[in-house]
DNA sequence: TTTATTTGCGCAAACGTTGTCGGGAACGTT
DNA sequence: AACGTTCCCGACAACGTTTGCGCAAATAAA
């Protein structure tokens, strides 16, 4: 029962190594009888075909590299399930590598993915990269790309990405249409293109409401456990002080939350609150979270769906398409009383 | 820069691959000479040893297996940032697998990673895994194995874990102190091992405060999001009725959260709640969630060292031990006004 | 019968690497 | 001068597969 070869089984029947490998593909050349004893032999042995003589073949490896910033997120191991879900049905396995946000560790993990021979790259951007040379490198060397999340405009891949503008938009238009007027929003890094969406989606909603866009009323960090609280305190000073806190992640709207509560600022009452992307905790909070949910699973099967696409008909010819997947908006206490759900294109 | 080869850097070189290799690999039977020449050739077209071919060759693959239930959950995804750290420094790949919890994947994982001939495997069982007759035979093949958080007693491996046993005492004892008696034990599969250590620590606790271990109060299951409030209601409906929950997981200590709130039983008031391991937004619920503190990172440490020393020293004589890990109690508003920290041995 | 064609199968090369063996050159020893 | 060493290095096999080519036997066409 110890990993059994196209050998033993050729030992076996007494024939050669091709004869049984072309048997087992079902080649034309081979007598119907003896594949049937052959399938009888391998099925006998357990046989299963081995990935690494494959890989080193030449031939696809059957694998595919996801690389992320880091697994610790619920985001992110959704849409890897999504991915693992897709891919195993397909055929493939998954090759799971953190970045943990720094470039450094993003070209390691894809030396490594090269060096695995997998068919193809899935990759969400760390957020140090902004040179995405490695990535253009490899594509020139001919490996197939698909980007979803945190993706570059300089990489001309597939991308799949959450309707961000639409997210950030419904958001605010929601917060305005409950009366809010001062919409402060936190976001992340300036330079990641899910940071520039979502901050567009917010400010068309503000203009198209015949509102100003106030610059000071706009954060971009990484922020810390401890520089959320120093921050809502800024934000608070202004006058008029801030109405409404619009998020763009799980951390900041789990922070602002905490800081508000320690300064016992009401919400939704005194301040709204709504988040961006799905924590599976929002509904337990106190008060309990308003978000734009992303669907992780969704992204994740998207983005492979393509790559596989990709890696299967060789379709470099079709220009690469930017896949956008809705979101939806849940509303929950922190933006107001009522709770309920409403579909956003 | 297209993958060099051995051969390639013989060509440029006009020597054997064979002599490249020795080189390489700082054979006493090659000039000094050549080493360097070889040494600078090899920089020069980024040679890096292509690790498939070195897996068919059949010696180590530097590559590790690490088998979790889901990697959507804190506590596996901060063990595998351990197991990552340790690993890559000691020139490992890792690779993750993921069973969602059935056996099948479980198997199928595992043959995975056999095919991709790793040299170890690291495995937290699924909650569906009773039979380990496959690991068993893994083993039997020469495969190191170490076991971390849900371990099997018939596996006979190393097996790095949590002190269960000493948390859920610590916790209920902390409930004993603070004047409750009537702790009901919410609990998961009861054939894992992590469940019976709890329950024992649970059981000893009361025991040694002299207060009686009624099973009425206990309850197994894989509770999904709404089975949860009917459980809550069904154990407030006995008397005298609860005035603890122990949770022995996040999700439990959630569903209670949300279920008690939703009935308007006030925590700590009527009701002290407390959980285990350690979820990031324990500090941010409303009330926040005293728990007992796995150290997730640790454990995967813990138990990638003893894999690799498993792999290099090849020590299958050292009497598989246990290595219990330390856990610690954060007490929060959910079980006390003050809030706190205290070790616990 | 001789000559084509088909059918069924084996040989050998290749993927990148390591390890075993063997051999030539230069040196030192009788 | 013949022999034994030491020092470097190359040829070859092997890991498990796939694949192009060739070869024999059987069958078909002349």
């Amino acid at each position: 029962m110890e990993a059994a070869t196209l050998k033993d089984i050729a030992r076996e029947l007494n024939i050669s190594v091709s004869t049984v490998s072309r048997a087992l593909r079902d080649s034309y050349e081979i007598n119907a009888e003896t594949k049937r004893l052959v399938m009888e032999c391998a099925a006998r042995l357990h046989y299963r075909p081995n990935p690494i003589a494959l890989s080193l073949k030449g031939s696809s490896s059957k694998a595919i590299a996801v690389v992320v910033p880091q697994i610790a997120n619920y985001y992110f191991s959704q849409a890897i399930n999504g991915i693992e879900e897709v891919a195993n049905r397909r055929g493939y396995d998954v090759l799971i590598f953190q970045t943990h946000e720094t470039y450094e560790r993003e070209v390691a993990n894809l030396r490594q993915a090269v060096a695995r021979r997998v068919d193809g790259v899935l990759i969400s951007l760390s957020s140090e990269t902004s040179d995405t040379s490695h990535l253009q490198e490899l594509q020139q060397h001919g490996m197939p790309i698909v980007q979803f999340d945190r993706v570059s405009g300089e990489l001309n891949t597939p991308r799949v990405v959450a309707d961000n503008f639409g997210g950030a938009f419904a958001a605010t238009d929601h917060l305005i249409k409950t009366g809010r007027r001062r919409i402060a929003h936190l976001t992340i890094q300036p330079w990641l293109s899910i940071t520039q969406e979502r901050l567009a989606g917010y400010r068309a909603a503000l203009e198209q409401n015949g509102l100003p866009y106030d610059e000071s009323l706009v954060r971009f960090g990484t922020f810390g456990p401890d520089e959320v609280g120093p921050l809502v305190d800024e934000l608070m000073a202004l006058t008029p002080r801030p109405d409404a806190f619009f998020t763009a992640s799980d951390r900041l709207a789990l922070g602002c939350l905490a800081a508000l509560r320690q300064r016992r600022i009401a919400i939704p009452e005194e301040v709204s609150l709504v988040g961006f992307t799905n924590l599976t905790v929002a509904d337990m909070l106190s008060p309990s979270l308003s978000t734009v949910v992303q669907p992780a699973m969704e992204i994740g099967q998207e983005a492979v769906s393509r790559l596989l696409d990709l890696i299967e008909l060789k379709h470099r010819a079709a220009p690469p398409t930017t896949i956008t997947i809705p979101t939806t908006m849940v509303l929950r206490e922190s933006s107001q009383l009522a709770v309920g759900r409403f579909e956003e294109v």
